[in-house]
Formats: C-alpha cells, sequence, structure tokens
DNA sequence: TCCCAAGCTTACTTTTTTGTAAGTACTTCC
DNA sequence: GGAAGTACTTACAAAAAAGTAAGCTTGGGA
C-alpha cells in the first residue's frame, strides 16, 4: 500500500527509474484509452481508432509501439491482403487496462462533481 | 464495467466530453503522481514537491491548480510569515488517489516483467 | 538594515506531443 | 490501368507540456 516500500526500480514516485518509466507510457493521453478499448475483446488497428475517439493514425501507432515494447499488448499480423492485424492485451495488459477502466468508470460516474466544483472556483476565482 | 454505457459527458472514450477532460488532469505526467502524494496524510508545497521526484515548481504549481479546480483538492492558506499552505485530498480526490497509488503498486510490483519484455522487444527488432 | 523563509509567479526556452497530409505495400477486382 | 482495402510510415508543422532561472511578498530575527 505503500510505493516508497517497494524497491527503487519499482517506486514511481522516484523519478529515475523503470515504474515512472512504464507508468509514463500508460498514464498519459492516450496509452489508458487504448488499454482500456482492448479489454473487452482483440480489436483491428481500425477498431482500436474508432473506439478511442479523437486519436490520430500516427499517435495510435504510437503508442500501439510502445504499449508493445512494455509487454502490454501482443500484436498478431496475418499474412493476407489487405493487411490485418490484431492486439490483445497480454496478463499485464489486462490487469492494467482493468484499473484504467475502473478508472474511467469513477470520473465517468462522478463527472457532474466536477463539473461544478469546476464552476465554483472560476466564480470564486473572478469574484478575488 | 462499460464506459461506453455512461451518458455521453461520462464516456472517457469520447473525446469532447467533461469525462475526458478530467481524465486528462490527472492520467498524465504529474496529477496523479500529486493525488497519491496526499493519500497518505496533508502536505504543505514543498513536501509535495520532495515527494515526486523530478516535479518542478512551476509544474507542481499548476499541476495543483488544475487539480483544486476539478475538486480533487483543497488548499488551505494560514495567515502566517512564511506562507504557510496545505494541501489536502477530497472525497473524489481521495477516491483517485487510491485507484493510482494501486496503479503505481502494480506498476512497481511488475517492473521486472516490463523490463525483460522491452529486451525482448528490442532485441527481436535488432534481428528484423 | 539585511537576510531568511515558503509558496508561488513570470518570462523565456526547450522538449515533447500531437496534428496534417501524403505516401507505401500488395493483392484483388473491375 | 485504376481503385479499394488495411496498417501503418514519413516529413513537416503546430501546439502543448515542461524546464530554467529569476523575481515577488511580508513578517520576524539578527
Amino acid at each position: 500500500m505503500d510505493p516508497s516500500a517497494l524497491p527503487t526500480a519499482g517506486n514511481c514516485f522516484i523519478a529515475a527509474c523503470k515504474a515512472r518509466e512504464v507508468l509514463n507510457h500508460v498514464s498519459n493521453r492516450w496509452g489508458g484509452l487504448v488499454l482500456g478499448a482492448l479489454l473487452e475483446r482483440n480489436l483491428r488497428y481500425s477498431e482500436i481508432r474508432d473506439r478511442v475517439g479523437g486519436i490520430s493514425e500516427k499517435m495510435l501507432a504510437q503508442t500501439l509501439d510502445v504499449l508493445e515494447r512494455d509487454g502490454l499488448i501482443a500484436r498478431t499480423s496475418y499474412p493476407v491482403v489487405p493487411p490485418r492485424v490484431e492486439y490483445a492485451l497480454t496478463e499485464s495488459g489486462r490487469a492494467l487496462a482493468e484499473r484504467f477502466i475502473d478508472l474511467f468508470m469513477w470520473i465517468g460516474t462522478n463527472v457532474e462533481t466536477f463539473a461544478s466544483a469546476q464552476q465554483r472556483y472560476d466564480s470564486q476565482r473572478d469574484s478575488a
């Protein structure tokens, strides 16, 4: 329960460690969403692109590369034309995807709280 | 369990919605770490800065502003000199901080998996 | 008077991320 | 031959994020 109890390489609060590196691969604009999209089932590149709103082909390809390198997803290419590639979560990837979906659900369920908090903050700032 | 079952504003997979906005405030380089740092107890600015390795004063101040605006943290300023300011998680903030610490712990505990996956990926790429 | 403390802010620079658009490969079909 | 399909890649540009360093505030103490 306390990240600082982990060895140096595993402590996300320390900048120069592998855990921080991996954290930054998933806890960013696209990483978590791509992982989350794959939780339901294996998907093709275009299917991921369509599910993750706003992601460009460039960012999707880049994100998939990074996630594959970390061992979070597995890429299967079929020898057919047109090209057919499938992406699947690995065990590690599934564990992280579950956590991200839980995070998305929590944020999504409480979105009104955020909206009203922002309004309160903005109006208080305006009057100061 | 399925984010697409949420109303539009609450579905993180849709780009133009409040949930995505809030997600991007926490699931980024510094947001989750700052939230996670505050889970143990209320902290002053300098204490957060010291716990979150690698964060600059500029990025810490900026991140705290964003998190406060979203209603995830509360700032208490004391009328003393030198200035004394404390930051605390709100209820929402705590719910998110718990999820981030869980994520950090998972990543930290399995850091060897990532390291070896990366080696495998890199050596396979070199031989291709 | 000067220095110190903590919590920022500000101006400018650098780095990173993201966007845009075109291109590639290769088979199949018209 | 051209068009279509899919999964990227590439080159360049723009935007965003982050870094760096100096500065400000104000009371208290030497």
